[in-house]
DNA sequence: TAAGTGTATTAAGTATATTGATACACTTAA
DNA sequence: TTAAGTGTATCAATATACTTAATACACTTA
């Protein structure tokens, strides 16, 4: 299912949860299947039950999964992990812009930014579904000094 | 000039680099001015002298001081810091609105949250200085759903 | 009941961060 | 030149937090 890589330096669950993330993401993991249980994973992989428990949790917090004590743990549907992931970072969005403004940023000045960062390449445009890329790998792209 | 409270969980350098900030932005210190030697403030605040140095050296990173070596370390004016501190936020506000865009979050919205930010209280408008207040405490206002 | 599931608690081990001790390098004024 | 001030670099000790594992518990279903 997913393969760990021990040259990484994060923590075991921290990857696992990443990559398990991006299967789900990506279309890998069909929603409301059933995850394999933790001790099926951690036998599989060789780590310990707790360890694929942690990942598990972290993916549950996030809104990709779901558990049933004694059945195990399932896909949750796209638009349940799509509205969680939106309003995680909504919740930041705000934060950082509140921010800006402290800061003495115009507004305007953001109204640019967004114009120009909407309006390059692949937006979403609409309510249709489709991530371009599983992790925040756009965030690299930022690199202009505020002038 | 400070006080160290040792109930703080943060570390001691973190917690003088956000006071000695705080009094800068604040004009508690004027630009130009010399800030105590790491010996002094060190003795002062019964810390070691690299527990000083280490938050000078923040502070520096950040642009609210600058550091001449041999004769001491002095505060930034204004138009500098204020600078840094923009470009600071403006670099994070670029990656969060990024990741915004992937995950589906439509522009409008964005535009709309920028309106209800700015519109609200004591904006800063034009370019005039003066800071609301010196940490990042309008953070804690975002607590809205993004549907 | 038995074998599967997730969960909680505790402890061991490890990594990281924080602080301190000390020595070095530069600047200025006597 | 020297002495006393300044910041800086390096290294070690310690404390803290994190990660992982061991183990026992609780729930579900065939």
């Amino acid at each position: 299912m997913i393969v760990l890589d021990y040259r990484d330096k994060r923590p075991l669950y921290e990857q696992m949860a990443e990559k398990l993330e991006r299967l789900i993401v990506n279309g890998g993991l069909e929603p409301l299947t059933r995850m394999p249980s933790v001790r099926s994973l951690a036998m599989e992989l060789s780590v310990n039950p707790n360890t694929v428990q942690r990942a598990y949790a972290q993916l549950e917090q996030d809104g990709y999964l779901y558990t049933v004590s004694g059945r195990g743990s399932f896909v949750t549907v796209q638009e349940e992990w799509r509205e969680s992931r939106q309003n995680r970072i909504w919740q930041e969005w705000r934060a950082v812009t509140g921010q800006a403004r402290e800061a003495g940023i115009p507004g305007e000045r953001l109204m640019a930014g967004i114009r120009e960062i909407y309006g390059s390449g692949s937006g979403v445009e609409g309510k249709c579904g489709g991530e371009s890329n599983a992790d925040g790998s756009a965030a690299a792209a930022a690199q202009e000094g505020v002038k």
